[in-house]
DNA sequence: ATTATTTTTTAGTGTTGGCTAAAATCCTAT
DNA sequence: ATAGGATTTTAGCCAACACTAAAAAATAAT
């Protein structure tokens, strides 16, 4: 059984998302600027890694996962999704408050607590982002998605996710009356600067610019 | 503002709690056997508490708690405790299994957290084990109790806590029926080994030995 | 009161995980 | 093909915290 300390389950999280998000293999630099840790320390943890066999590493070439390595980094994942929906749905923070907490609360070792908080709440299959929560076995229920400003005009969906995950974006999104879950139909395509229009739950109506609706993900 | 590292908290916790069983000050040896550390690291550690003054610290001399060291203790102890509700009340765990899982929650940063949490939970007062919950500033309603032992025969009283939480005692409790909050009669108190005979909640009687009556807390 | 024993502290070591500075390697542009 | 620049790695350092072995202080026993 391979055991990982608290800063390599951070690094291995870390190179899961950047190597989903930006494909197959991510940089020693990449990683060094995501976690905010200098290129050098990086290099050092990337051969313990290695070593551990959860990483493929080879020197001055990216880093992939192994098998092994994207299991843990799933039941990271999941557990720190979990743990957002718990401090969403039960203790009431709002969708841009949680993640730092979340990044603590996801490090608990305890097969049991993450069982049956996963009961406790209900088995939800999404966290508050809208991103899938990985099942125990590492399975992943994904919706096909599509970044609100490729969606043609007068198209509609629902709202599932977000790619920015910042809390000052999150914050706006809540300002505007954009949430997960929202049905939302596009009404005007500006050719110019490509900002949208759209209508939201059938009530409301939004303008936002191209990089706002590029972070956005809809289902059709 | 004084910050702890993790392994200072957990010295914090544990001084705490021993100069409070076994009143004003506590040796180095007494530590590193409860924490199961080497004396010299202990000595080490409290080198460093003293130098944050959360620790009164006189070299050959026991260790005196600081005001300041009293509050940080008791806001880690709160966190302990209120996680343990947490786990007990809703996550159904048994209250011999919490006392690992709790041991790393309580290190979770965030003081949102605690107090939404607190107020999920209803504002407990005491945790599963029948000890009390401080508030955020610190302050203990603690219930005066007597050992079960030593009640006089025909008294009568409510378990309201335990001495030694260890699994292997709170799993013999559940057995045989003792548990927080019971309603008990002492029946029979055996002069010969101190052993006694006791009536739970009208309708069950128990026979324990001096040793296991000595760790339960009865409160008239 | 002086020795013996226990307790506590100091000194030195190892591991984890960060850093800076310098060296090595890779990539690109001429 | 090679010089210049960017990227990555190595080397050496530091802090936190554990350890063992040895020294120092306190306590107990003769």
């Amino acid at each position: 059984m391979i055991k990982l300390t608290y800063a390599e389950e951070n690094y291995l999280k870390a190179i899961y998302e950047l190597t989903e998000a930006g494909k197959k293999s991510t940089s020693t630099n990449d990683i060094s600027a995501w976690m905010k840790i200098k290129p050098a320390s990086v290099s050092d943890m990337l051969r313990k890694l290695g070593e551990k066999t959860v990483i493929d590493y080879r020197k001055y070439y990216g880093v992939h996962m192994t098998e092994e390595g994207k299991k843990l980094a799933l039941r990271i994942i999941r557990k720190h999704r979990l743990w957002e929906v718990f401090l969403v749905e039960k203790l009431k923070f709002s969708w841009d408050e949680v993640a730092e907490v979340a990044d603590e609360l996801e490090h608990v070792q305890s097969p049991t607590l993450i069982q049956r908080l996963d009961e406790y709440l209900g088995f939800p299959k999404f966290d508050p982002h809208g991103d899938p929560i990985p099942d125990e076995f590492g399975d992943v229920r994904s919706r096909p998605r599509i970044a609100l400003n490729e969606i043609e005009l007068n198209g509609s969906g629902q709202i599932v996710a977000v790619k920015d995950s910042s809390a000052a974006f999150l914050r706006y999104l809540d300002k505007v009356g954009a949430y997960i879950g929202a049905r939302i139909k596009v009404l005007e395509k500006v050719e110019f600067d490509g900002s949208i229009e759209i209508l939201v739950d059938n009530k409301k109506t939004i303008f936002m610019s191209k990089d706002v609706a590029g972070n956005i993900l809809v289902m059709q």
